[in-house]
DNA sequence: CCAGCGGCGTTAGCGCCACTAACGATCCGT
DNA sequence: ACGGATCGTTAGTGGCGCTAACGCCGCTGG
């Protein structure tokens, strides 16, 4: 199945292209995204999943638009997300009675067990994908990319 | 057009959300392709046309099926990429005379140039987006995510 | 009061990217 | 001489970020 033999970013990568930030960066998080989502696979979850039932369990019920100015999933995918998480039980689509055009969406006890589940998974990814770090190097790379992402969020 | 206005990491993230780092990465890696990607369609290239130049200027003449391993670029996408090099005159595919399932795909001196050209091109996009870390945090940044790259590499 | 603008959820679809499948042509080992 | 592997090529898949358009509803102003 993986075929991912070789995603290393040297290798016979001609020098100029080893320069090259992004690529490293698009490729190591290549990586970080087949591990994530194999093991989200694995219990049949995906992302945006844990990405809904996180923003739920922690800031409150929410219409799919806050919802997705929370979670950065776009309302028309959020869409077939939620139908998934209702389906499952994990939350509750109930129209607003303040604003018929809304829903309010609710997390279940089902869905706060489910995340707490989706949380187990990924802490065992993340552990995976940092084990050759130390806590410093860690806390290190998660400032030293915030920033290059922080600076790169404002045009 | 820029509807990337707001792409930061943080913001209303949920907590768990933000301990991801394959979250960080992975949307740190999307804006740096999109800068990227934007600076090589301002003069008509891709990705993909820089790594094929560097590869051949660097390690010389190649089949495409050697051209794929170096590049990482599928052979199945890599014709289309040749067509287009070939048709600018960046590089000439000739059979090999040695083995005709082969060809030969050699750098002219047009293509070299073009090569300085998308290079000076990418040297600006790098520079835009290290911009806020100085020389060691660069190197740090490049040393934390080679090691993550590499462990992620073997299996 | 009602007309129009704008936000809501939903459906459909685009474009890029990594990746696979299949195929005819050619080479190579036995 | 034959079978299997490798070459370039075409076509197609699936995920992901993103846009377009639509019917429904609320809100405001003339």
């Amino acid at each position: 199945m993986e075929s991912d033999a070789d995603l290393r970013f040297d290798h016979d990568s001609p020098e100029r292209v080893k320069r090259q930030l992004s690529r490293l960066t698009g490729m190591t998080a290549g990586q970080m995204r087949k591990v994530a989502s194999a093991a989200l696979a694995g219990v049949g979850a995906h992302k945006d999943h844990f990405v809904v039932l996180a923003s739920l369990a922690e800031t409150g019920p929410a219409s799919q638009a806050q919802l997705s100015d929370r979670t950065r999933v776009y309302r028309s995918d959020l869409v077939a997300v939620l139908n998934e998480l209702a389906a499952a039980g994990f939350v509750q689509r109930a129209p607003d009675p303040e604003d018929k055009r809304r829903n309010v969406i609710t997390v279940t006890e089902a869905g706060r067990e489910r995340l707490a589940e989706l949380d187990a998974v990924l802490e065992g990814v993340n552990e995976h994908i940092m084990a050759p770090l130390d806590e410093d190097e860690r806390a290190m790379l998660f400032r030293l990319l915030a920033r290059v992402n922080a600076h790169l969020a404002d045009g």
